[in-house]
DNA sequence: ATTTGTTTTAATCAATTGTTCAAAACGTCT
DNA sequence: AGACGTTTTGAACAATTGATTAAAACAAAT
């Protein structure tokens, strides 16, 4: 940890402090050592504990998108169902392969700060208008703007908390998830995903995200992406 | 919170505020506060902080086993496929109805202190027990520890990442899940891994827990609980 | 009522926290 | 070299933490 400007290896080791303990038993110290500058930096640079939080999250996210924008792997004339598998695997991308062994976006889930979450919220705005976008095209013009939201709201779910699963995974199995795992979870979340719009757009008005056991929609069909 | 022997509600306290700081951010004077009681009982009746903490634990799992045992709703003769959705139904009710809005479990998996990680594993060794016969039973006799072990694996990761996945929805949407949608849930893995354990029994030797996407071997049988 | 043992508390201690501040180190002009 | 603005630092401060201790409150038995 000696590369770089000092902003940014404050910036590193605070991404990874905070990601191992939390913003709260996180401390200032610690980062500043693993960032070998003086402990008064933070104050310089970001103010204080929760500047220095709020602008590694504002980096981690914007970095991660730079890497795995939601075109990732997309031709020019792409389908809607291509688009939302692009969506879905970046999306899953930036979850899992940024933050280290521990995801500062997994931990703040659990406990947001309002700060934060209207720092989030900002930033997540156009990715959400995107996949709302996504899902209309595929649920058609026969459906309220609730089933719309409701199959996104299932679809970022799904993909969020696969996120918590492989840390885990690491962590339980000391296993790091291969680039081609990701994609076969990726792979499964679309298809389901696919599905349970196909469902949402037959099926009967409840809304609920998980299929009914007895019923056959989701044996997803395999030419939707064609 | 003014029921109880002050040693009850302690330990409810204790849970409540653990889950909503995590071990660190939590402060025995908030516990203590909250349990109407003086400062040093912590010490009196679990000697420190983390004695508090390990005992939350073993209480909260110890209850949560007793309301939903993994015999769930089985009747006396169940084959091995009831015995699998019984198993993982209750093993869902215990990770998501227990632990307050921010479940202790969950946010111990994303970073265990050594001394619980020995508390769980004692505790859970049973449980896990359970399961490999389970998953036994259903490989059949043709089929390597090895194979056992990923399937159960696979699956208490399954209900392991869906917990959080609600969790955030109750934080994220205000919504909190009824019976009837864990159901919907516990029996959407009960699906899946029955799918997942079949492939196994056919499939390739490779161990991964998530299927092919080209391959047709996740159209799961309707008729597999009979 | 007095004694005895347990339960419960408020006051206190040492350690650690985030933050601040004045000074030192640094680079860049004249 | 000297002056000036920026960068960076270690020391100090007030607040909070977990833990300890001695005493108070309580219950039960003689």
């Amino acid at each position: 940890m000696e590369e770089g400007t000092p902003r940014e290896r404050l910036l590193l080791a605070a991404a990874a402090v905070f990601g191992e303990y939390g913003f709260k038993a996180a401390t200032i110290r610690e980062i500043c050592r693993r960032a070998d500058v003086g402990i008064a930096s933070v104050n310089y640079y970001f103010r204080d504990k929760e500047g220095l939080y709020l602008e590694v999250y504002r980096d981690l996210f914007t970095r991660a998108l730079a890497l795995y924008p939601p075109t990732m792997g997309l031709s020019k004339k792409p389908s809607a169902e291509e688009r939302l598998h692009a969506f879905i695997r970046s999306f899953f991308y930036r979850l899992t392969l940024i933050g280290g062994r521990h995801s500062l976006l997994v931990r703040e889930m659990l406990d947001p700060s309002p700060a934060l979450v209207k720092l989030h919220t900002e930033l997540a705005n156009p990715l959400q208008g995107l996949l709302i976008e996504i899902v209309g095209d595929l649920l058609g013009d026969g459906c309220t703007t609730q089933d719309t939201f409701t199959c996104a709201t299932s679809i970022i779910g799904q993909c969020l908390f696969y996120g918590p699963h492989t840390q885990s995974f690491r962590t339980v199995l000391m296993l790091e998830p291969h680039e081609e795992e990701l994609d076969k979870i990726a792979g499964c979340i679309t298809r389901f995903s696919l599905g349970g719009i196909q469902a949402m757009r037959e099926g009967s008005p409840t809304g609920n995200f998980i299929p009914e056991k007895g019923s056959d929609t989701d044996s997803l069909g395999d030419g939707h992406e064609g």
